[in-house]
DNA sequence: GTGAAAGCGCTAACAT
DNA sequence: ATGTTAGCGCTTTCAC
């Protein structure tokens, strides 16, 4: 159990700088004879001071166990290295966002604060915290950032990005995955597999990467003549796609495809089905999208449509840092996607 | 209003096009004619304001598009509302202990500053930038984390609680689940399903996480003669299990249980195995660790030890922002974990 | 190469 | 209730 690191002394404690007061540049200026601008320099602009004053330096520094505080800094250099991101505290795809974007700006040593959101109605709070710091950009990565929002982002000094948001086109610098055109390339698998009847289920009907994903799958099932109704599983979740499985299970007849909206949804669907003794690809073909990690395992072996996370992030940062002025930042970009052909979508010899 | 037309004119503009200068506290001022600090308290201590006065200011504030600056007033306050989190760039469980900070810290408004690495390398790195911003607080957050670094957060004035690191303790304040316990019982478990032979597959055993569940392992199994030798996988990664799978496959005598040392590992050993005509509970049960979503998906539905994240995050965030002298804050939680029975320990009949 | 001094935009006494 | 004033810890001219 916890025992007791001892009656830390106040001796102690001083000296192990674990004190109220922080150690400062002023500090180290009186410990090393230089005065408080040396000090700076020697943390910012190390070249501009004579060797011998900054070994002084660094060393009462080290002693004195003495770090630069980014608060000050920024403050007076109005730059933070620090981005920010508004995204849905839940959901695969999106940790999966996060982990990439913290990882690519780490490497440009900026650093990632979250403003994570677990309802729709908090994303205004989210927005509103965001503008307080004073940050170098912001990643607007939700599909459920309203045009109100996006509005508000466009008039403020702060840049800003949104991810995968088909919705904020127009308003905001944007880069996605080409939605529309990647679900029409599953769908037009599909037909090459001699599929005669579709079905597609979504996440959120209202949200805009829904609704252009749909279309995709539509028109093009359109063209050779494959209707293709809309179920909403109601969210963007494994439980919603099992759920809306086990529904669609209770029909008369089944479609010959089922195309799903997202991966996530896409797993459930799949178990749903399987729970009913319906299984992909014997007794109808499925299709999901976004591409997650767990799409390649042996268990699912999903087919869908691979988004370059990793292309579509660095874009995002270079949009986000590289285009200073508001010329060269481009309207929008749209990263193709990428089929994975998985068993779900195999041939089987019937 | 008195102000000058002019001036107030030229600052609409400007906020029109996304300004080069920021609105601060002494342009409201100006345009609302009062003082700066009453512009500053009716953002910080609105009550210490007439409602007249606070109308006024509000107002002049949304017309020229004013935010408080949360840079300069944590530089004044000494508290920035922010704590960081140093954690590893990949993997299940992470990404999901990492949302569930983020969720928390979120209801009690503080933001979460990400610090995440990919090789253990660059934990120094991180580290080193956690120190620069005055954070009310750190959440060490991964197993790889060195002693000499905890050392070093101890005689930090920044508070750190440590995540899930059990050699963390006594260094640092730590929370963890119970992992040599609920390891153990899963090994009890399985002595009850008679299994009589044992193997164990860990992520990397030089990670302290591995060896205390090993040694729960061990122990239990050993009070009833059931022998477990270790076997790495590398990493902590589907991919390395499948991999681990494949060898154990190729072995002239299979164990009649494996435990694997994390869910997202035993994900991999689960399809490694089925992929090499070896099915769990038919052939041999199977066990994981951490509770991921996925292990309750019907296509894993894998028996594993629960982490109950919410309260491991609850805790966390307890000793780091809620036990402010030394003296209260404990040396370490540690939360007991619940067995999640699944189908990869089923009985069958044989 | 180094020091002195002026802020960055806010908060918090302290006056009034 | 409001204004005045003095910093928070840094960066950055501008002198020397």
């Amino acid at each position: 159990m916890g025992a007791k690191p001892g009656e830390a002394s106040s001796a102690q404690v001083r000296n192990q700088q674990q004190a109220n007061r922080r150690v400062t540049s002023v500090d180290v200026a009186a410990e090393s004879g230089v005065s408080q601008a040396t000090v700076a320099r020697v943390f910012s602009s190390p070249e501009k001071v004579s060797p011998a004053t900054r070994e002084k330096v660094r060393s009462a520094a080290e002693r004195l166990g003495y770090v630069p505080n980014a608060i000050a800094r920024s403050l007076k250099s109005q730059r933070t290295n620090i981005v920010g991101a508004v995204v849905p505290a839940y959901g695969e795809y999106w940790q999966n966002v996060l982990a990439e974007f913290s990882r690519q700006l780490a490497q440009r040593s900026y650093q990632l604060l979250l403003f994570s959101f677990a309802k729709p109605e908090d994303v205004d709070g989210a927005l509103g915290s965001v503008a307080q710091y004073r940050l170098d950009g912001v990643i607007l990565a939700s599909a459920t950032i309203g045009q109100a929002q996006l509005g508000r982002m466009q008039s403020s000094p702060l840049p800003s990005v949104a991810f995968n948001q088909p919705a904020a086109e127009g308003l905001v610098p944007s880069v996605s995955v080409d939605n529309e055109v990647g679900m029409a390339e599953l769908a037009q698998h599909l037909v090459d597999m001699t599929v005669g009847t579709a079905l597609y289920i979504g996440g959120v009907s209202s949200v805009s990467t829904d609704q252009v994903r749909y279309r995709g799958a539509v028109q093009a099932l359109a063209e050779h003549g494959v209707a293709c109704p809309y179920m909403e599983a109601g969210a963007y979740t494994y439980d919603a796609g099992y759920k809306a499985a086990g529904e669609l299970a209770q029909r008369d007849n089944l479609p010959e495809a089922v195309m799903v909206g997202s991966d996530e949804v896409a797993f459930g669907v799949l178990d749903g089905l399987e729970n009913a003794g319906i299984s992909a690809p014997r007794d109808l073909l499925l299709t999901g999208f976004d591409g997650l990690p767990q799409a390649s395992w042996a268990g699912y072996d999903l087919t869908t449509l691979v988004q370059a996370t990793d292309v579509l992030v660095a874009q995002a940062i270079d949009v986000l840092l590289d285009s200073n002025t508001a010329a060269d930042r481009p309207a929008s970009v749209v990263v193709p996607g990428t089929i994975r052909y998985g068993m779900t979508t195999k041939k089987t010899d019937g």
